[in-house]
DNA sequence: AGGCTCATGTAACCGGTTACATGATTAT
DNA sequence: ATAATCATGTAACCGGTTACATGAGCCT
């Protein structure tokens, strides 16, 4: 239940956006924290609507297709502010992963074959590494959108995906080396 | 989509099964890599009896409610191994966590207030850790199902779930550190 | 007396995924 | 020519959450 908490978040950041322009924010900034579908963007936006959290006006413009920009209402920051302070921590360590649960159910397989899962793990984290790393810059430079005051905080974010993944290689090296010894 | 493979691979491992014993070593088992609610287990059993992944039959009992026992079929198998086999590994490494994103957004907060949150988040995975230690030990002291074969495997996936809370306490320190000297 | 364990489910709802649908403009 | 960008949505479906419902037996 925290899409809509997210979308919350950008619009009182930026003032107003588009569904579209929301889309492209998820994308860029929550692709591994929050992934989230367009369709369901539109549809939380349309929501939150009905909630009075958000309130819409159409902005007709030639040569390309009109837009629909959002603009937080008194409502919807009331409703961010206190999301922001209730955090329960319980249901924060989650990690809900197929992979692990593959990995748990591999006793049958060939232990190479094993090796190999993990091995590929491994490539994907630090292929997602790179990704990150370059992901920073085009933040960084972009201009369109400033978040001076949030960036102490979107960098603790990042730091937090980069040591996953760090931490990610170094259990898949641990790993692969069991399952050697064996 | 999940759920389903993660029943079978249990089924697989024990022979026969109720809902009732599924739930509770889904509990203790993936209660951080793959939460499932009760009353989930019990739909994915029936849908996966007319899928043919599973076939059931009724224990009668005295004193006792009656009990359903799923077994997995051939089909049911020839699933399990194909779902372990393919592994594309794009979509793994999603972290979807609603802590993150608070954090993300907290530029409006006090420091202080955010050096709590990162605090009583550093709890939780200390805590965390603790139950995890235990919670091994009552797994290796379990002798009602067993599985030798896959005791490597499930300690690799604790070994995660270990790494991945250390991880996250370094990381408070590091940022509580950050957001002090601020 | 009160709560836990055993044991199974239904019902309402919500959030998320995938596919389908449109159509002009601009860059390669 | 072809693909990408801009821009919005609908529809069908699926998986997951929460609450409701039952009822015997056993433990403290």
């Amino acid at each position: 239940m925290s899409l809509k908490h997210g979308l919350l978040g950008f619009l009182d950041l930026n003032g107003s956006m588009t569904g579209y322009d929301l889309n492209k924010i998820f994308m860029s900034m929550f692709k591994y924290v929050w992934p989230a579908q367009r369709s369901q963007i539109y549809h939380e936006l349309k929501s939150m609507e009905k909630l009075d959290w958000v309130s819409s006006n159409i902005i007709f413009q030639t040569g390309k297709p009109n837009k629909k920009e959002y603009t937080i209402t008194e409502e919807g920051k009331t409703e961010l502010k206190k999301w922001l302070t209730e955090c329960d921590m319980r249901d924060q360590l989650k990690v809900k992963s197929v992979f692990l649960m593959k990995v748990f159910f591999s006793g049958r397989n060939h232990i190479s074959e094993n090796i190999n899962l993990i091995q590929s793990f491994k490539k994907e984290c630090k292929d997602l590494l790179e990704v990150l790393k370059v992901g920073d810059e085009v933040i960084d430079n972009s201009s369109e959108i400033e978040f001076e005051k949030n960036k102490v905080y979107s960098d603790i974010v990042y730091d937090f995906e980069e040591d996953y993944l760090k931490m990610c290689i170094e259990w898949a090296d641990k790993t692969i080396g069991k399952l050697e010894n064996k």
